[in-house]
RNA sequence: GGGUCGGUGCCCGAGUGGUUAAUGGGGGCGGACUGUAAAUCCGCUGGCUCUGCCUACGUUGGUUCAAAUCCAACCCGGCCCA
């Protein structure tokens, strides 16, 4: 038997362990990948694929969805996606990368975004829209953590704290770095890897979906599985999506992201500037365009991966009806373009001021910062620009129907309530 | 619990009684340039339908004509000791 792994796996991977290097080992099920998924198919029996995920927030971005593609595709392949939705431990917070410690979300709170998180996914959407596999039977186990965790009492924590050390702890590089440098850590943090570990010993899962920053809870479900008699997980990594702008990880808080539910024009708008150095990433990570097939200019290349996971999300016309739109646009034809989004003006008191009616339309978090926008020149209202914060608008049929943009990128048609 | 140092705007970090919405840097936004990129240069960067008003330097109270700056108590954190 190989131990090639099929190429909708390998692609992208950032790491993945066990991964048994000597050859002798290589037809091990417990430490290689290839051979566990030999055995599993001579064996008929599917894996299960676990996926966690934290509802703190209410939009899934791209960021989120190369995991979400990875385990359409272990699915695609038939195998069983588990979902976790960390009902639980999102109340508690994933230390890593923060320095904070997170606010308390309420259990209805946490529920509310669990649900957004799934209709995202694709729960009662239309399959070819959708990004998991919600349909096929077999396909999708969606559990909340709360089922196992909630009921914890107190030997049962002590005994999971006992699994464990400080030292393992600051071993892990998140809270190495805080520790150093003196930034307060909480215990209750030291809990959360060990419940994520734990998640995988209640689902029984067989590979951990995850990205680079959760190996050490990956590797901490590896440990508690084996001492609770489970066969251990692989776990497998995947990057961690750089942003926008290209430095920092996608991320809610950094402003850097692409939501799922965004427009097409706005998602195009986005994808297509991401700097050069990020293409091939985003292309490899968030489509299954085969790359040495694509044009080699670099800005060729960026419309190319604009364009096909746009297409993902909303279909390929609608895809291309955002880079039309978007050449359009940026050229002035305001009037023309169809897929500016529309915002209403029904939330606007007449007469309106420029910089009011920027704020008020939500196109600037501020009317102070809408003040600053117009002064500065980045405000045009169907490509005439606005050079006065204090113009007045009578009333809305003044403004129905035009486009008001803020920057190169940013574009809201305005319609009446 | 004791000692000690510290808590400033999105972040870091100056300021130690009075032109202070608060130096500087980062980040962000806008403009020029360009490939709607990068690099570079320039401007802006608390709020308010704003020629003015309001709120800000951990919290509360006090001293003073005047406080981020002085005093007190409290809250929170780092380090050392227990």
């Amino acid at each position: 038997m190989s131990a090639a792994l099929p190429a909708w796996l390998s692609r992208g991977l950032a790491d993945l362990f066990p991964a048994a290097l000597a050859l002798e080992a290589a037809a091990d099920p417990d430490q290689t990948l290839a051979a566990r998924l030999a055995e599993a198919a001579v064996a008929g029996r599917p894996m299960r694929i676990k996926l966690g995920i934290d509802p703190t927030g209410t939009d899934i971005h791209l960021g989120h969805s190369l995991l979400f593609r990875k385990l359409r595709a272990f699915q695609d392949a038939g195998h069983t996606a588990v979902l976790i939705i960390g009902d639980f431990t999102a109340r508690i917070g994933d230390p890593t990368g923060k320095s904070a410690t997170r606010v308390q979300l309420s259990a209805a709170d946490v529920e509310a975004n669990a649900e957004t998180y799934l209709v995202q996914l694709g729960l009662g959407q239309p399959p070819e829209r959708a990004l998991l596999d919600f349909t096929t039977p077999g396909r999708l186990e969606v559990r909340r953590n709360s089922e196992w965790l909630a009921g914890m009492d107190l030997p049962a924590v002590i005994d999971l704290l006992g699994l464990s050390t400080v030292g393992q702890m600051l071993a892990k590089e998140d809270f190495a770095r805080r520790y150093g440098a003196g930034t307060p850590i909480s215990l209750h943090e030291f809990l959360y890897p060990l419940l994520q570990g734990y998640d995988s010993v209640a689902v029984r899962s067989d590979v951990e979906l995850g990205g680079t920053d959760q190996k050490f809870n990956v590797a901490m479900g590896r440990d508690l599985q084996r001492q609770h008699g489970q066969r251990p997980q692989f776990g497998l990594l995947l990057p961690i999506l750089p942003g926008l702008d290209g430095v920092q990880k996608m991320s809610k808080s950094l402003g850097n992201t692409v939501g799922l539910r965004e427009d097409p024009l706005s998602m195009y708008s986005k994808l297509e500037k991401v700097p050069d150095a990020l293409v091939d990433d985003y292309l490899t990570l968030l489509t299954d365009l085969e790359l040495a097939a694509l044009p080699a200019n670099p800005r060729e290349r960026q419309k190319a991966m604009a364009l096909q996971v746009t297409a993902d999300r909303h279909g390929l016309e609608a895809a291309r009806r955002a880079q039309r739109d978007a050449a359009m646009l940026v050229g002035g034809a305001t009037a023309i373009a169809e897929d500016v989004p529309e915002v209403s003006l029904a939330a606007v008191n007449f007469p309106a001021k420029a910089f009011y009616l920027l704020a008020a339309v939500g196109l600037c978090a501020s009317s102070s910062e809408a003040r600053r926008a117009i002064k500065g020149g980045g405000v045009k209202l169907d490509g005439a620009k606005l050079s006065d914060p204090n113009q007045e608008f009578a009333q809305a049929a003044a403004l129905e129907g035009r486009v008001l943009q803020l920057g190169k990128k940013t574009f809201r048609r305005l319609v009446a309530g």
